[in-house]
RNA sequence: GGAAGAUUAGCUCAGUUGGGAGAGCAUCUGCCUUACAAGCAGAGGGUCACAGGUUCGAGCCCUGUAUCUUCCA
């Protein structure tokens, strides 16, 4: 083994192996629970970014500990075909060519979509591989195979019978650019900087007049849209403007006459408390359009360019046409003024685009009766457990006021709506096979949003619809969703109520929601600002398993974390220190060594004190990761191995394996190999890799740590006499390394150690250990006595129920021992005082619980002993 | 306008039934001790945003305020 850590040579080849020995797939075992994940597809748009790494390493920490644990574990890949997402990035290939996806019509096109599919979805399975993933390949499914198209279909077809699909015109979000219906979450509101124009509309009629002239003022911030208005609304109580309604003013520059309306919808507060109604350009005004039968006037093409409904703008981008009205009004001298504001604008969450409103024909799920029955899962049995639980009310409020969902998309690259109509009768077919006679029919050209098929994921990969499927049966209801915040409303909320509906229970059981992964600056990462990061490149220099251990660490469930190369480091030089201690112990381990705890009879007090250490670890990290608390896990696992296993108990077994008591040295090396060995496996859902090339090179039974057993806590192991006294032994020790560096003493300086206790035990514990103490603090003579009389010129510490000094005749500073002594004092009568206050005070120890009390107690007791001895010790010093 | 989260050491963050404030990094001091100098040993550093309240006891529970972030409208 190298003395560093070197991740390329550890995780080289591993993974093929591991794929080879097929030890990702489920175990099978009928005894055993099932345990199964559905990874979130990543659209086959691009590569991996360090999200989809987060998200997936929680995953895999998840299903190895399980398999581990004896579940039979299913974790199912795939990948989601990202209909606008891919169709946006192969038409920018193309444009690159000058070509569009018109010239090579729609077959042409989607052969070269499932080119670029290809070519991704090969990088993204290096990727998993890369990061270690846990899946199981002979599963892996895609949103366009055939068994979910064929799911996709039946839910379709199924909810169009029982008319929770419909189709209609209504006003719509239109992307532009990609020129296709998007629902609402797929627009994204941001500031935009933008103006108020207010134009005079002049009444039709003479001698009208509001406010003493023959005009009213309406302000809009979309001129643009002023060739589709039909009306002027006002609220029906607004008392300013009732003489006003049924009253007629033209429309500037096309000198259309429109009325003036009442309606409720109008906030009389806001601006004149008029608004113009454009029903095609709105969705508030489509509504007010309704409910006054108005016309809808169109003024645009699906490209966002007018149409000849805008006069002499046709053929204008909108901007452009916003531009060209805004100086014909001024011209006509009809502007009153332009008032610049910051307003908010939907821009398409796939290509950036200001997004339109408008009017078109489109297919709809209805969403009320399917939102009812997700919400009264929740209060049922089958209910999905969010983690945090926060994120319920996320989903909870957001499908209480849920809005009909527009399904159909005008791209080629997804599932086709399998609705054909009529080319005579216009009749309209839905089915999941097309019609017998289907010369006379064609088929709807839009293809459905993807989150359609995605929202099936945890059903339709198991095999669904066919509910008599083994995978279905064993594996669903699943039993751990992992995902980020930021797609409760798109996915989480989607897959509840679309299992809900066709498989009657819950999609998973729990749905742990995890936040973004930030810059160093707590930035979104994001292509504009340049600032991701690839975590191959992260790989490439830290290696896999630090990449999970800082993935897994450090922040809070639902909570960002931002990336840092300072905790890459950090990450690094932990798993270089696991190395180092692995590396130690394999080098001092014989032939005969086995990783198997040799009886409590065998066992000093440091080997008994660490497997109690290792004990107590394992129920820790077993609890927490029950709960996911990730970080916590990987706290209680890095204390222990750093602080606990490397800083003491390797120390300490220097001594024994270089001693010549040969029986000892046995034990210590089967200590030794056992507690490795159960800490690799803790290990191993965080970090695979290393932890199985380590385990590979000691004692070990079985193939793999993969399928090899999960540590299990064991209360007969628990050993608090042992914790306590080995405590003794750490004071003792820190306390003397604590004079040398007061003293400027180093361990080469000879010093004598004088240990004053009355306690008899305690003198045994360092009678006993006195190997220990001597290697550790280097005493030239060692006396432990219960009348040890200290010289002057010694230094002094007080730990529980003893004193210890050294004597530096010419190394100590008589004036700072006493001030560094009055310091200590002040310190100990400050608790003792603080001690004393609590205990005196009735009201506590008559409602703390007991244990409490008792703690405080011994508390008391405790720093009385060391005051009493440390004042001793200061008076003496001072009169002598 | 509604909702959620955050505010703890110089920086980044933990702190899960309320019972003496923690880690990593950074800083200071001393050590090449036969696993690791990307290491070891020792040390300094915090009115837990602010103001009230509940309680024997509050970083933690309640109310309000401020600042920042996010989501929704």
């Amino acid at each position: 083994m190298s003395t560093k850590y070197d991740p390329t040579a550890v995780e080289a080849g591993r993974y093929e192996t591991w794929k080879e020995q097929g030890v990702f797939k489920p175990s099978g075992n009928e005894e055993a629970h099932p345990y199964s994940v559905v990874l979130p597809p990543p659209n086959v748009t691009g590569k991996l970014h360090l999200g989809h790494a987060w998200d997936t390493t929680l995953q895999d920490i998840l299903i190895r500990q399980k398999r581990m644990q004896g579940f039979d574990t299913l974790w199912v890949p795939g990948m989601d075909h990202a209909g606008i997402a891919t169709q946006a990035k192969v038409e920018a290939r193309l444009r690159e060519n000058n070509v569009t996806r018109y010239d090579l019509g729609r077959e042409k096109f989607i052969e070269q979509v499932w080119d670029w599919k290809d070519e991704y979805a090969s990088i993204i399975k290096q990727q998993w591989g890369k990061l270690g993933l846990s899946l199981d390949y002979s599963r892996e499914r895609f949103t366009l195979d055939e068994g979910l198209s064929k799911a996709v279909r039946k839910v379709f077809v199924d909810l169009y019978k029982k008319g929770l699909i419909y189709r209609g015109e209504y006003i719509i979000n239109w992307d532009p650019q990609a020129r296709t219906a998007l629902s609402d979450i797929e627009v994204i509101h941001q500031d935009d900087e933008g103006a108020f124009y207010h134009v005079s509309y002049p009444f039709v009629d003479e001698g009208v007049t509001y406010d003493g002239k023959n005009y009213i003022e309406i302000a809009t911030t979309r001129p643009e849209t002023m060739m589709g208005d039909v009306a002027v609304a006002v609220h029906p109580s607004d008392e300013r403007y009732k003489a006003l309604i049924g009253k007629q003013v033209r429309v500037p520059l096309i000198n259309r006459d429109i009325p003036i309306i009442a309606d409720e919808y109008v906030d009389p507060e806001f601006g004149t408390g008029m608004v113009k109604i454009t029903p095609a350009h709105d969705p508030n005004d489509f509504l007010v359009g309704n409910r006054h039968n108005l016309e809808r006037i169109n003024t645009m093409n699906d490209d966002a360019t007018m149409n000849e409904k805008a006069g002499k703008y046709v053929g204008m981008d909108r901007f452009e046409a916003r531009k060209a009205i805004v100086a014909d009004l001024k011209e006509l001298g009809v502007m009153l003024n332009v008032e610049p504001i910051v307003h908010s604008v939907g821009h398409s969450e796939r290509t950036g685009v200001q997004v339109e409103s408008r009017l078109s024909t489109q297919w709809f799920v209805k969403m009320q009766p399917l939102a009812a029955e997700a919400l009264a899962m929740q209060k049922g049995d089958d209910r999905v457990d969010f983690w945090p639980p926060r994120f319920e009310n996320t989903f909870s409020s957001w499908m209480e006021d849920i809005h009909d969902w527009v399904i159909s998309r005008q791209l080629w690259w997804g599932h086709q709506i399998p609705a054909w109509y009529h080319k005579e009768t216009g009749e309209i077919y839905v089915g999941e096979t097309a019609p017998s006679d289907l010369e006379n029919w064609e088929q709807d050209n839009d293809v459905l949003d993807t989150w359609f098929s995605s929202a099936l994921w945890p059903f339709s990969t198991m095999g669904w619809p066919d509910t008599d499927s083994a995978d279905f049966n064993r594996y669903f209801p699943t039993s751990t969703l992992v995902t980020g915040y930021d797609i409760i409303f798109f996915w989480v909320a989607r897959m509840m109520f679309q299992s809900k509906e066709f498989t009657g229970r819950q999609p998973f059981k729990n749905v742990l929601i995890h936040g973004l992964i930030r810059d160093e600056q707590g930035r979104k990462m994001s292509k504009s600002l340049g600032n991701g990061i690839d975590p191959m490149d992260v790989i490439e220099k830290y290696g896999a398993d630090a990449l999970r251990w800082f993935l897994s660490t450090g922040s809070t469930p639902g909570q960002d974390v931002r990336f840092s190369y300072t905790k890459m480091d950090a990450a690094w030089n932990f798993i270089n220190k696991i190395w180092n201690a692995s590396r130690y112990v394999i080098m001092n381990l014989d032939d005969t060594t086995e990783a198997k705890l040799p009886s409590q009879a065998e066992l000093s007090l440091a080997d008994k004190w660490i497997v109690s250490r290792l004990n107590k670890t394992i129920k820790h990290v077993t609890e927490m990761l029950d709960k996911f608390e990730f970080s916590e896990a990987n706290r209680a696992l890095y204390n222990f191995i750093w602080n606990d296993f490397a800083d003491w108990y390797i120390e300490m077994t220097k001594e024994t394996l270089n001693g010549d008591n040969s029986q000892a040295k046995v034990n210590v090396q089967n200590t030794l190999a056992y507690v490795l060995d159960q800490t690799l496996r803790l290990l191993h859902p965080i970090m695979p890799f290393v932890t199985e090339k380590i385990w590979l090179s000691m004692p070990h039974e079985g193939s793999s740590l993969v399928i090899a057993d999960y540590p299990e806590y064991d209360a007969n192991l628990d050993n608090p006499i042992a914790e306590s006294q080995f405590q003794s032994l750490v004071d003792l020790i820190t306390a003397v390394r604590n004079i040398r560096s007061e003293a400027n003493a180093p361990m080469s300086t000879p010093i004598d150690l004088l240990i004053k206790t009355s306690d008899v035990t305690l003198a045994n514990i360092f009678a006993e250990n006195g190997d220990y103490i001597s290697r550790f603090a280097h005493p030239k003579e060692l006396q432990i006595s219960a009348d040890v009389v200290a010289p002057k010129l010694a230094m002094t510490q007080v730990i529980t129920n003893a004193e210890i000094y050294v004597p530096l005749a010419e190394l100590i500073n008589i004036e700072d021992e006493i001030k560094r002594l009055a310091d200590e004092v002040k310190r100990l009568a400050g608790e003792v005082k603080r001690g004393q206050g609590k205990l005196n005070n009735e009201r506590f120890v008559s409602n703390a619980p007991e244990a409490v009390v008792v703690s405080e107690r011994e508390k008391l007791a405790d720093w009385e002993q060391k005051l009493a001895a440390t004042e001793a010790r200061l008076n003496e010093l001072k009169n002598a």
